[in-house]
DNA sequence: CACATATAGTTGCTAGTAACAACGAAAGGA
DNA sequence: TCCTTTCGTTGTTACTAGCAACTATATGTG
C-alpha cells in the first residue's frame, strides 16, 4: 500500500534457495531423529507418544489430562487413552482432585520416573557419542542455533490455529 | 584401569553438559516439526508416513517396496499398507515389474507429483517465515549445522542395528 | 434454589501406523 | 527337479489420532 521502504523486499531469490535448502536438512534431520527415537523409545516398554508423555510429566510434575493434552499437541480423548496405558503398564497413576471431582491428576510413578530417567540416559549418551569429535565451542554454537530454532517454530506454531485454512482442491 | 593417555577421557563434565543441552533442544526441535509436519500435511488428505513415501518417490523416482521400506526405515508390511492407502487415493500406481513378476513397481502418479509439489511448497515457505529474520550468513550456518547433525545421526544410525540390544528390566 | 451453561474427562467410531509371523508366488542354484 | 532365497501380501495385535457424543461436576444468573 505505501511506498516499499522495507529493505526485505517480498520476493528474495536468496532467502527463497535458503529457506530451500534449510527446509530439506531439518526435514532429514527430523525423520531420522523420529526413527531413532522410535528404536531406542521403543526397546523400553514404551511408544515415542507414551515417551513423550513421560517427559512432560517429569518436566512439569502432576497435572491434569487437559494440561497434559495441550503440551503434547494432543486432543484430550488420545491424551486420556495415552495415559490409560501408561497407567496399566504401571509408570503413572491417576487420582482426583481433592476440590474439583472433574479433574483427574495425573502423576509419575516411581517406575515411571525411573523408565523416563533411563531413556533419557540412553539418549542422552547418543548425543554425546554425536557430539564428542566436535570442539567445545562448535558444541555450544549448535545447542544455541537448534534452541533458535525450536524457539522460532514455537512461535509460528500459535498462530495459524490448530489446521491449515482453507483447503484448496486443486492439486495436479 | 589402565593410565589415561587419551586427550578426550571417557568422563568428560563439559561434554556431558552439551550432550544433554544438545539432547534437550533437539528433542523439543523434533517435537515441534512433528506437530507442526502433521498439521500441514493432514490437511492435504495424506498423513505424515504417506507425505513421507511420497517425498521418497518423488526423490528417487520408480522404485520397488523393499527398496522403499528401506528408505522409510519401515517394515515392508506397513510400507505395502501405505503404498495400498496411496493407490487407493490415486497418488501412486503399482505395475509388474516385466522381468521379474515378484517385484512391484511403485510410481508417482501426475496427481501424486502434484499434491507433493503442493505441500513442499507449504512447508518451504513456513521455513522461509521462519527465517526472514535472520542475517543471510546466518540462515547459511544454520542450514550447514543442521545438514551436519543430519549426517551424524544417519551415521550413527546404521550401527547398533534394527533395535537395542539386550533389554534389561531393571528401571526401578 | 433452579436452571442454563461451561468445563473435564471418557467412550464410540473410523482410519491409519507399526511390527511380527505366516504365507504364496516367482526366481535362481545345485 | 528340488531347495533356497527373495518379494510382496495378509492376518493379527496394539497403539495413535481426531471428531462427536456423552456423563459428571462446577459455576453463573434469575
Amino acid at each position: 500500500m505505501t511506498p516499499q521502504t522495507r529493505a526485505r523486499p517480498k520476493t528474495d531469490p536468496a532467502l527463497d534457495r535458503d529457506a530451500r535448502e534449510l527446509y530439506e536438512a531439518l526435514n532429514e534431520l527430523v525423520r531420522l531423529y523420529q526413527f531413532r527415537d522410535r528404536n531406542i523409545i521403543c526397546c523400553n516398554d514404551v511408544s515415542v507418544t507414551q515417551c513423550y508423555a513421560l517427559q512432560a510429566l517429569a518436566r512439569g510434575g502432576t497435572m491434569n489430562l487437559g494440561a497434559l493434552a495441550k503440551d503434547l499437541f494432543l486432543d484430550k480423548s488420545t491424551a486420556s487413552r495415552v495415559v490409560e496405558t501408561l497407567e496399566r503398564k504401571g509408570y503413572v497413576g491417576r487420582t482426583a482432585h481433592p476440590d474439583d471431582a472433574r479433574v483427574t491428576e495425573i502423576t509419575l510413578t516411581a517406575r515411571g520416573r525411573g523408565l523416563h530417567r533411563k531413556i533419557e540416559a540412553t539418549l542422552v549418551e547418543e548425543e554425546r557419542r554425536l557430539i564428542a569429535d566436535l570442539a567445545p565451542d562448535v558444541r555450544r554454537a549448535a545447542t544455541d542455533l537448534v534452541r533458535d530454532l525450536a524457539r522460532a517454530a514455537a512461535q509460528r506454531m500459535g498462530v495459524g490455529a490448530s489446521c491449515c485454512g482453507p483447503v484448496a482442491e486443486d492439486h495436479q
